[in-house]
DNA sequence: CATTTTTTTGTACCGCCATACAAGTTATTG
DNA sequence: CAATAACTTGTATGGCGGTACAAAAAAATG
């Protein structure tokens, strides 16, 4: 097990330096140097690790979205009803470790870059069609078959605009309200 | 008046190729060359007329921004009571000419890369107050107190999803429905 | 037509940055 | 303690892109 532990810890390291750095100076501006600069290392280190800047890029997008489906999967394991996975969906997404405005800031980052790197937008389709199908599996409960569709595209977009607008606030931010909000809108969206 | 009259269409004739290559190739990546190539003109025609690449994207998001104003008032102009009013906000951000593929792409790449420009930030800040006062004058009229600033927040946000989902879709888009969703999501606000 | 002003372009400069490479340093192994 | 592997870094390179500049072209002026 001690075989790859220095690259693990690497690898983990120079990832939330690049989540950092992106945050401050923006995806399209910020420099190799100044992801090792935020890591305490050097821009080639993160070459012998990454192989390249796109390959950090989509590293650092893989493990936001391993951090995001792991919180879902938690989230579905206590959940009862349809309702209460509804919930689930959307707390993951609020969750406390996912919902900062650093983090906000990186998928907005991920989402206006996506479309120009075939990296990323494998990834971004992946994870876009993941939630889509969680919603409507669970809506089939919920709504007639003429509502569901309304409804979450209603509802996804509630929640990609949180993010958004997240990512633009400049405070701290608050997740607990905002799943409280959350659930507000589902309860609308059901009736 | 025939005085400035060649250097308006050469800006407007440039701003649409901005728009366009922008679109294409991302705000971050996209070259002067690009955009005079799309334009039929040269890299250095732009700068005589904007100054600087800065300049040029200051002036492009001011055109958008300038049309959804002009929009909204018309729109205001037939409202007649505070929810005709909301729905006047929304049908403003989903008209015709706004609610392409290519402006909602714009609009996005400009969330991502205001809050690293002083020029596109104060737009930006001017943009989102006005919209969020607009909703907040209309709320007043229908909601109690406590449930005025949620409601604003679950419209805002919405409509801020339409347009990052619209801006990564790749098919065409169909103003009209988007305008009926909305309107649902607003009677949902309302109930 | 002469001349002044406006517009356009080619080119050259300058700086920047990702990446490759080779030489160092540290850790691991037997 | 070799000796091999894993890791780190400084530096060099090559390309690229924004823009300054000067000169050409076109338009306006009178």
């Amino acid at each position: 097990m001690g075989r790859k532990r220095i690259r693990d810890i690497r690898n983990e390291e120079l990832i939330e330096a690049t989540i950092v750095a992106v945050h401050k100076r923006g995806y399209g501006v910020v420099t190799m140097a100044e992801i090792a600069a935020e890591a305490g290392a050097s821009a080639a280190s993160i070459n012998y690790y990454f192989g390249s800047k796109e390959g950090l890029m989509e590293a650092t997008m893989r493990h936001l979205l391993r951090k995001l489906r792991t919180a879902m999967v938690e989230g579905y394991a206590t959940a009862r009803t349809p309702k209460e996975r509804l919930y689930a969906v959307m707390d993951a997404n609020f969750s406390d470790n996912l919902f900062t405005v650093t983090q906000c800031s990186l998928w907005m980052q991920f989402w206006a870059n996506a479309p120009y790197s075939p990296r990323l937008s494998r990834l971004h389709r992946i994870n876009r069609t993941r939630v889509r199908s969680h919603f409507l599996a669970e809506l089939r409960h919920l709504l007639p078959e003429a509502e569901i569709e309304t409804a979450r595209q209603a509802l996804q977009c509630y929640m990609d605009g949180v993010w958004l607008q997240t990512a633009q606030s400049e405070g701290p931010v608050d997740p607990e309200a905002a799943r409280r909000a959350a659930h507000r809108v589902v309860d609308l969206a059901l009736s």
